[in-house]
DNA sequence: AGATGGATCGTCT
DNA sequence: GACGATCCATCTG
């Protein structure tokens, strides 16, 4: 029987990087924190397409130590720093391809409390962006960069806990004079789904949430 | 509702 | 020394 890290390595390996960015949508992420349990439903992803992608941390071939996990097994976590805030990729492909994908909004199913007093805001604006729920599950160094998901205290489940009724594509945010790049639709995301980035409320169904 | 600019710091040149 | 895969406050209409 195989065990739930080669399965998790298995996830990220099998399947286009795209594919994968919308597979993982209605995955639940879940960290077990000295605050406590903290999960969540991911609801926004972007794909990086490695080398040739000009918006890709990894274009060019580029590898420092930082970026290093972004060069491991899919399923390797990579955090980031970004103007003093923190990101975390999930690296996908096998080692030495050098592709991830930015989870971009969550929504909280365990420990909310925790998450607000974290980031001193409520309702929505607690997890609807990369930097603001990395901060809400209490991350505030790279110590995880580099580690398995499923290896310890922060998992991925491997099985869809929700499934989305559209996946609508966008462009990446953030991503201004990159060509074909800065346009191509590469950012997946719960389509209504408030804790998603840049929302407008008009465009919410607080009826669903976007879940069938 | 949508656009704009400042804050702030790790990382790479 | 410059630059963000960001966030937030503060305009303006």
């Amino acid at each position: 029987m195989r065990d739930i890290v080669t399965e998790t390595n298995h996830f990220f390996q099998s399947k286009s990087t795209i594919d994968t960015a919308k597979e993982m949508l209605g995955h639940v992420l879940t960290y077990q924190s000295d605050q406590g349990t903290l999960s969540g439903v991911i609801v926004e992803t972007e794909a990086y397409l490695g080398p040739d992608d000009m918006a890709a941390h990894s274009y060019g071939g580029r590898h420092s130590d930082a970026n290093d996990p972004l060069y491991q097994q899919g399923g390797t976590i990579y955090i980031y720093s970004i103007h003093s805030w923190l990101d975390m990729d999930i690296s996908v492909q096998e080692k030495g391809l050098p592709n991830g994908i930015l989870i971009r909004g969550v929504q909280p199913i365990t420990g909310q409390e925790i998450m607000e007093e974290n980031r001193k805001k409520t309702g929505f604006d607690t997890t609807n962006g990369p930097a603001k729920w990395i901060r809400a599950f209490g991350i505030t160094d790279k110590e995880l960069s580099g580690t398995m998901l499923n290896s310890d205290n922060f998992t991925f489940e491997l099985k869809k806990s929700k499934t989305p009724k559209n996946i609508l594509e966008t462009p990446r945010v953030g991503v201004p004079n990159k060509g074909e790049w800065t346009d191509k639709k590469m950012r997946f995301i719960v389509e209504g789904n408030p804790y998603v980035s840049k929302m407008y409320k008009r465009d919410m169904d607080l009826d669903t949430f976007g879940w069938q």
